[in-house]
DNA sequence: TTACATGTTGCAAGTGAGTTGCAACTATCA
DNA sequence: TGATAGTTGCAACTCACTTGCAACATGTAA
């Protein structure tokens, strides 16, 4: 893995430097961290993976780079229906909107893009005056695998 | 308030004794106290109202009653968008699921039905081949009073 | 290039929601 | 009425996350 200082910064990078945050050693192996995630990390992991890179970050420096993270709208806090107690889940936030599924029998978390999502976010919009900022749809119960297993 | 020993059983008092479960003073009184609420409450509310029909009942009998309830599916747990920390407020599972706006100014919770909500939840179940047992749709935002003040 | 002001970090300690082990208790049923 | 298996309350614990603070590093302006 490459130093996240050589590297072209990434799209998270250049969205803090462009809202003139200071970008220190720490956050930017932070958000290599978070940018390159292949699945949904926890805090813990990603301190894991960020020390890797340098032993010597704190676990009180991901919480805070990640409500950083959140405030700017730039990642999602799941939660992925508590499978695993109550930690939380941080991903890039997508272009656009997806449905989190969780089975409840393996933990199998499956991503979902759906036109009713989106329009349905714009009935609450219109019919509920409520101007929305973030959703979160999280579904739980059996994938397609585990619906034909014997229980 | 009356005593809910002399109440006519609630539903989920009627609901749990169907299952054969046993029915315990505390119980009795923590599923008056979820049946009766007016709004979603959170675990050390429902106990702080619980204290007021018997003052012995613990903090850990709530918890596993609601466990108890939860893995009953006869009541929903929100994290109502974490506007107030990390504690869920419970609800008991309506007969048809609706949505939750948490306005993220003045902290009102407002519910929604859908029929594109069904189907969203239908579309699901058939394209992904995952079968539905929970589903949380939480959206964070403005209301429309708050959309419309100065910031 | 340096000096500085202000934002950031790491450490230690703290918070708060929820859980667990266990002995005493009690609802249910024969 | 007594047996028994599930339930309760207490104390201690876990786990995710936050806070206070002194030392430090970044971006800026001279």
């Amino acid at each position: 893995m490459p130093l996240p200082e050589t590297e072209v910064p990434g799209r998270l990078q250049a969205e803090l430097m462009s809202r003139g945050l200071r970008m220190t050693r720490q956050r930017r192996i932070i958000l290599s961290v978070v940018e390159t995630a292949k699945q949904h990390l926890d805090a813990s992991q990603i301190l894991r993976k960020a020390h890797k890179l340098d032993p010597q970050i704190d676990r009180v420096t991901v919480y805070r780079t990640l409500n950083l993270l959140k405030r700017h709208g730039l990642v999602d806090e799941l939660d992925l229906m508590h499978l695993q107690g109550e930690k939380h889940y941080y991903e890039r936030r997508p272009q656009r909107d997806h449905i989190h599924m969780a089975c409840l029998r393996c933990g199998k978390i499956t991503e979902f893009e759906s036109d009713l999502f989106d329009r349905l976010k714009g009935q609450i919009q219109r019919d509920c005056r409520f101007h929305i900022v973030v959703s979160r749809l999280e579904v739980g119960g059996y994938c397609g695998q585990c619906r034909s297993l014997p229980s």
